[in-house]
DNA sequence: TCCGGTGCAAGAGCAGTGCTCTCGTTGTTG
DNA sequence: CAACAACGAGAGCACTGCTCTTGCACCGGA
């Protein structure tokens, strides 16, 4: 570790520490400290992220720590941020693909997947069950909302083409419908923005079943599942290919995301 | 793995117990363990579970514990074994209600979010990230498919009934699809056994999302949006009510499973 | 230029953890 | 009854999160 870096010598003439070196040196070693629990995390997982192990590798003692984080939960709060910036970055980046909605849907689906198989832990840090006594604060809520809201974009682009309308609402769903719709998607149809939630959350259905092994025994070749599973999600939510012959729409209907292997590597 | 516990035959008028007051003992014991176990998992989580906490509050010093599970992983596994077991039999039993096919399907659904709401920690256990650095060994995978082999059984019942040939698959899933059919529900059809597994998965998303928090500030109704869901999940997979009539399928279909209730309370 | 406030690292310490080992005790078996 | 295996208790090791105190280095104001 570089303990004495930039030791800001009084250097008044030019100032390249506008903000004082030791705000400089508190954010870089900010930094350290999360990017060394990020390696841990990845390594042995969350529940085995110990704040002095890390203080240990950085060669510092585990109370000059607390310092930066005042507890091991501020400091998993942080990793969970970041990871949720993460996926999201991912997800928005493989919305903002060409072709039509229902292959930039698949795309934002096999990006968050690819994110997820190459981020296990991580993964599980956001969306496994909640970590020990952990209650997410509301700095997690934001960044959290970003793949939902880049699975939204693209229904709403797909808006503007020929979209199928979503299947219809039983009558008691349609109020709490029209509150979603109002509250996430204002302007959206509110079968859509149901369709929508729904398929969001069965999405992580199938992220997590192959992330945390469920599939192990099931699922063989799951680059070809996901792809055709995340497809049908997106034709279920009523996001259609632009070919608009309409013909055949559901019945022997080719993935579109590229057969068998995952699209995320275009993004 | 048992021990000779089959040896306790001398004791023909003598006997404390029939087998062995010891062997009694030690079951009970185990039972008690598993019992406060399940306790603390409730009321903390897994990762704060403890087994000096277990055997102080049993009374015993952390040591003797050892006795019975030879380590906290061990214990773990219990719990994962009774816990797959549990929300099992609440899907089998589910799953023997009366109703046509889709209505059973929204029963097994209810039956197994009903029992996520009730065990969040031992769901969380079993369908959330796998615990610290555990891998689940070989005792668990049987048990772990009884919620899956439930939504099997029910649309093997719907194959016999009138039911709608699932959709398509694309060429690249076609032999997995198979062979996935071969391995977990043999008769069925590869298109059929395929949407189940999405459909599977994609049940537990919708149920995970709910347990771990994600719909916090997103769904409200969250009764109504999961018999939706799931009734849905049911029809794309191919699973149709038993009111032939084929007329109006997946239009305006209000859920048989009842509407804006919990349907596990019917079972 | 000195001086006091402040951010910071180090260390000791507390209460807790999983797990191992030893040592008597006690139920079971030959 | 005697040998044996299972068992409970206790001490101990290495580890954890976290707190508190101490002393050093910086940094702005006089």
């Amino acid at each position: 570790m570089n303990s004495e870096h930039r030791t800001a010598r009084s250097a008044d003439s030019t100032g390249p520490a506008v903000r004082g070196a030791r705000e400089r040196a508190r954010s870089e070693i900010t930094a350290a400290i999360k990017d060394e629990a990020r390696r841990q995390l990845a390594a042995a997982g969350a529940a085995k992220l110990s704040l002095r192990a890390v203080a240990r590798e950085l060669g510092m003692v585990s109370s000059a720590l607390y310092r930066y984080f005042p507890s091991r939960d501020e400091l998993l709060t942080a990793l969970i941020v970041d990871a949720y910036d993460s996926v999201g970055a991912a997800a928005e980046t493989a919305a903002r693909t060409g072709g039509d909605p229902l292959a930039r849907w698949g795309a934002v689906c096999a990006a968050v997947r690819a994110w997820a198989l190459e981020h296990p832990h991580e993964y599980a840090l956001i969306y496994g069950s909640p970590v020990p006594g952990y209650a997410a604060p509301q700095v997690t809520v934001e960044p959290a909302s970003r793949v939902g809201l880049a699975l939204v974009g693209v229904a709403r682009d797909a808006l503007d083409g020929p979209g199928a309308a979503p299947p219809g609402l039983p009558d008691g769903l349609r109020p709490e419908a029209e509150r979603m719709a109002a509250d996430l998607a204002p302007g959206l149809p509110p079968e859509l923005v149901a369709s929508l939630v729904a398929a969001w959350s069965q999405l992580f259905g199938l992220i997590s079943f192959e992330v945390f092994g469920q599939f192990h025994r099931v699922v063989e070749d799951r680059d070809a599942f996901f792809a055709h599973a995340a497809d049908r999600l997106g034709r279920e939510a009523g996001i259609l290919p632009s070919a608009v012959g309409s013909g055949s729409v559901a019945g022997s209907g080719r993935p579109v995301t590229g057969s068998g292997r995952p699209v995320a590597g275009s993004g």
